[in-house]
DNA sequence: GCCGTTTTCGGCCCGACTGTTTTCAGTCG
């Protein structure tokens, strides 16, 4: 809006990307170590020093100066659908527009109608827009990965009953297992495109059409969630999938690569560059799988939950991340006893039903009364239903556990005669999220170096869009952690992801074990594990440091070490 | 503003869709 290059624009689009994806303390470099921050891809001189501006003086002056430059009121409508920045620049100049109410108005009153390129489909589109706005009274929101993959998926089953329909998936930042995404996208394999755009804007739950061509369509569904439909034919899915997969980070890398070797990289395909004069090829070197594209440009296969990342020489090879099916154990969950709904032997059922060998009984302490916490008698009484639930069940380990408190002061809420009688402690806080960063460190340090305490479970209490938890200094918690062998707990509820991704990314560098486990409270609860599975992902996990993944007699051996 | 297996200067991904235009600008993903 002001004029400035686009290309510096994106250069800090960039850097905060980039800062915004790494696990690393920045703030801690900035004070020490100015010199490291330009080691991130991304971020150069010029934007060190306004790091280390935002953290020694609490602002950036720059930024300070761009903002008298602007009215406040702008910035706002450039969150507008088809509002972008040279539209914006030419209401603030010719109409003096500088605020939502004001665009209401001058909409309202026929004031726009003298502006070049902006004719009645435009403006009562912006129109449409802006009354939405003003209804709702905030920007668009985003949606967490548990309510958006779901959704997804009941989509796309319905996309796959179309005519010609050879495959659907769903790509996009859920695809990557973000915490939070922004719209849907879908992409649909098909012989008949055109019946695929017709499912999908008839689509039960779609309120409005926002754009339908003839490879692609876009519709708001009633709860405001946003739907973008790519359809393709199948020889091209894998190019098509990486397009839409992103993030739009990577996906610019890529094609700078494929420029780099003489080629060119679309949603079609990987394709050679025509020679001067000639006819460009209309066979592509690959498209049908995402691997061979990666393989076509010299590139390791990247699972999509690392594509946040635009920098393409991170690896030599494939990290072999944790998956799925790798996870042989639930070692957080809870029974009729505390908060839960299940009994110790529906759990072991379900347990069994996925394929595990080894369930823990982790009901809650006696601080957690709200949630019928369980007193030191009840425990011992607990531990014994326990053991006869493995002999009658059969055929999978139950091990007797407990989700203890950590009180704000770092003490656990069981004493360590009692802890000891147990096979599996899981510390976790509950209460005083809201304590300052040195306590909050001093007590989660406290719980992960206690001898019987096996995983720290979720280390900060934060809820996605609920509430911020604990802010501990994340690298005292990977040191203790990792002398002491406990594991941090990925809880796979999608309101928790906590560890959260970059935290996950920081243990692992530090080289801590890390559990995923889905804080069983009832039977859909085990449906999360993918969550918290895709945020292990996204951390740089391996099979190889996180204890669900390992062979039971290897999980027992450590178990049992801490006694 | 950032960056370099040709480069420290001169580039910076690529295509679809809309609405406005008689060939394209703006926006979006």
């Amino acid at each position: 809006m002001t004029g400035a290059n686009g290309f510096k624009v994106n250069a800090f689009r960039r850097a905060a990307r980039a800062s915004e994806g790494e696990s690393n303390d920045l703030a801690a470099w900035a004070r020490e170590d100015r010199g490291r921050l330009q080691t991130i891809d991304g971020i150069g001189l010029s934007t060190a020093n306004h790091i280390v501006e935002l953290v020694t003086l609490g602002r950036i002056p720059d930024l300070d100066t761009l903002r008298g430059q602007v009215p406040s009121g702008l910035p706002e409508l450039l969150t507008l659908q088809g509002l972008g920045p040279k539209t914006v620049k030419v209401l603030w100049e010719s109409a003096g527009i500088t605020s939502l109410e004001e665009l209401d108005s001058a909409i309202d009153a026929g004031r726009l109608a003298e502006i070049p390129r902006l004719g009645p489909k435009s403006i009562a589109n912006l129109r449409l827009a802006v009354k939405a706005r003003i209804a709702s009274g905030n920007a668009p929101r985003r949606y967490r990965l548990g309510e958006a993959v779901p959704q997804a998926e009941s989509l796309l089953a319905r996309l796959r009953l179309a005519k010609g329909t050879i495959r659907a998936q769903f790509a996009g930042s859920a695809r990557r297992g973000r915490e939070t995404v922004g719209d849907l996208d879908l992409l649909v394999a098909s012989t008949d495109p055109g019946a695929a755009q017709t499912a999908f804007v008839t689509l039960p739950g779609v309120a409005r059409v926002l754009a339908g061509g003839e490879t692609r369509a876009s519709v708001q569904l009633e709860n405001g969630l946003q739907v973008d439909l790519r359809v393709v034919e199948d020889q091209a899915f894998g190019a098509a999938l990486l397009y839409f997969t992103g993030s739009k980070d990577h996906n610019v890398r890529l094609r700078e690569r494929a420029i780099s070797r003489g080629m060119r990289l679309n949603e079609y395909g990987l394709f050679v560059e025509a020679e001067p004069g000639g006819e460009p090829p209309s066979v592509p070197v690959s498209a049908h799988t995402e691997e061979e594209i990666y393989r076509a440009l010299e590139l390791p296969f990247w699972p999509p939950e690392l594509r946040e990342s635009s920098a393409l020489d991170s690896f030599d090879t494939t990290p072999s991340l944790v998956e799925l099916s790798d996870i042989k154990a639930e070692l957080h969950a809870h029974t009729t006893a505390s908060d839960g709904e299940l009994t110790i032997d529906e759990l072991a059922q379900l347990a069994k039903s996925r394929g595990f060998h080894t369930i823990a009984v982790t009901d809650h302490s006696r601080a957690s009364a709200q949630a019928n916490g369980l007193s030191v008698e009840r425990l011992l009484r607990h531990i014994g239903m326990i053991r006869e639930a493995e002999a009658r069940v059969g055929g999978i380990r139950i091990l007797a556990g407990s989700e203890v408190d950590i009180l704000a002061d770092g003490r656990l809420d069981y004493d360590d005669e009692t802890l000891a009688r147990l096979d599996i402690v899981v510390a976790s806080p509950h209460t005083a999220l809201r304590q300052d960063p040195e306590a909050a460190t001093r007590r989660l340090v406290a719980a992960i170096r206690h001898p019987l305490v096996h995983i720290l479970g979720h280390p900060t209490g934060r809820i996605i869009q609920g509430r911020d938890g604990l802010s501990p200094d994340m690298a005292k918690l990977y040191e203790a952690a990792r002398e002491s062998s406990t594991a941090f707990e990925v809880n796979s509820h999608w309101m928790r992801l906590d560890l959260r991704d970059v935290h996950v990314h920081g243990a692992v560098a530090a080289g801590c074990l890390v559990a995923i486990d889905c804080d069983i409270h009832s039977a859909a609860d085990a449906d999360n594990l993918r969550y918290g599975v895709a945020t292990a992902r996204r951390g740089h996990l391996t099979a190889a440091s996180c204890v669900n993944a390992w062979p039971s007699a290897t999980l027992h051996a450590w178990l049992a070490s801490k006694h």
